[in-house]
DNA sequence: AACACGGTTGACCATCTAGTCAAGATTGTT
DNA sequence: AACAATCTTGACTAGATGGTCAACCGTGTT
């Protein structure tokens, strides 16, 4: 049996602490070099645990990456969730790009995480793309595609549009080492100007 | 010694032949799994040829690598570099956008092995991203500085223009298996209405 | 103090993987 | 045909890696 998936034990403080601290680990590495690129030596170093004792809290690297792909994926739909079909259209997408973009800022890793799972054609995501999230996004996509019929956003192909977004706010962290290296990399911080820069783009590109 | 570097020996038909099925092979297989993910028997299975011979016609894995990666980072400037600071500034750039897309549908692997790569931290690429490419991004946005202060095309920053555009026009070829998967995988192909999307956001935005 | 349970680990194993090598097969040249 | 150069491969090695296990340690409860 699995110990991990076993929400009915009520978890010691240790066992908290350390599975956080696993996780945590796991996210720097995997986000960096991607599942197979990952050793369980390498989560167990970065945490400050043995191997053992990784294995202790986790049933194997699968598991590891599973858990933080799950808990991740709960996020990831949250912003795009909150896009009220009620509201103002230019207004709602454009709070929904700068949570977009301020993810990408503020978790890095996760956006890395995810990216090189989609890169390696997303073998461990495939029932939540085509499940969750596409229930999500053909409604906002409709929903979208009202905003545009009735004159308040210029006229798009709405999952393009959508695409493009996730596309520009990603951008920033998923390829922050070209940005980096392309930029000077001392004196530049790869995410300066990204906001006003979007917000310009799509200002311009959502008014009719 | 090695096998790939002295251009000196002129190469049989058996050699040209084989190299080309090997880094073919190889282009494949790292586009999808990434370099640590990738092993010697799928490059030599999806080649047709067994590990040994392989090995025969590179010193490993690594050179590989590092061939199918000098070879994509020649084709990658010519399109930026092929922008004309003497020619019409949107007519210029939205040649180099519809070209950046076509060679993301063209060469999806290609643009894959270089986003695994990137997301990865760019460990085999920072000589050349801080280099030719720093160079020739640093010469362009001079350039599309000048066209903007002309009053030819909207006051943007030009770096994240040329980051957009790369955002923009890779993410198709990158997360194609998120495209596909969001969408019905069987009715909409990744690409469809790209072209016209990007068109319509470009000529929206450069316009000043 | 003693017990039980949770937590930890060194040593180990099976498997995978990059790379070697020597022997044999194929090809081109005379 | 005969020879040399090129090409191919089965069998192998050394090291990395995911995972196991029995023994040991720490802590809180009685």
């Amino acid at each position: 049996m699995s110990k991990t998936t076993s929400p009915s034990k009520p978890q010691t403080r240790i066992q908290k602490r350390n599975i956080m601290i696993i996780l945590d680990a796991a996210l720097e590495v995997f986000s960096t070099y991607g599942f197979r690129g990952t050793t369980l030596d390498q989560i167990a170093r970065q945490a400050g645990l043995s191997k053992p004792n990784v294995l202790y809290y986790f049933d194997g690297k699968e598991a590891i990456h599973l858990a933080l792909l799950s808990q991740l994926l709960e996020t990831w739909l949250d912003p795009l969730r909150a896009i009220d079909p009620q509201g103002d259209p230019k207004t709602e997408l454009m709070r929904y790009i700068r949570h977009k973009l301020q993810m990408s800022r503020d978790f890095p890793r996760e956006s890395r995480l995810f990216a090189n799972e989609i890169v390696q054609g997303a073998p461990r995501m495939e029932a939540f793309l085509q499940g969750d999230l596409r229930d999500l996004v053909d409604e906002k996509a409709s929903v979208i595609q009202v905003w545009m019929e009735e004159g308040k956003l210029t006229r798009l192909d709405p999952f393009h549009l959508i695409f493009s977004i996730w596309a520009l706010t990603q951008h920033y962290a998923d390829f922050e080492a070209q940005i980096r290296l392309v930029r000077g990399s001392n004196i530049v911080q790869p995410h300066d100007g990204s906001e006003d820069f979007l917000d310009q783009v799509f200002q311009k590109l959502l008014t009719p």
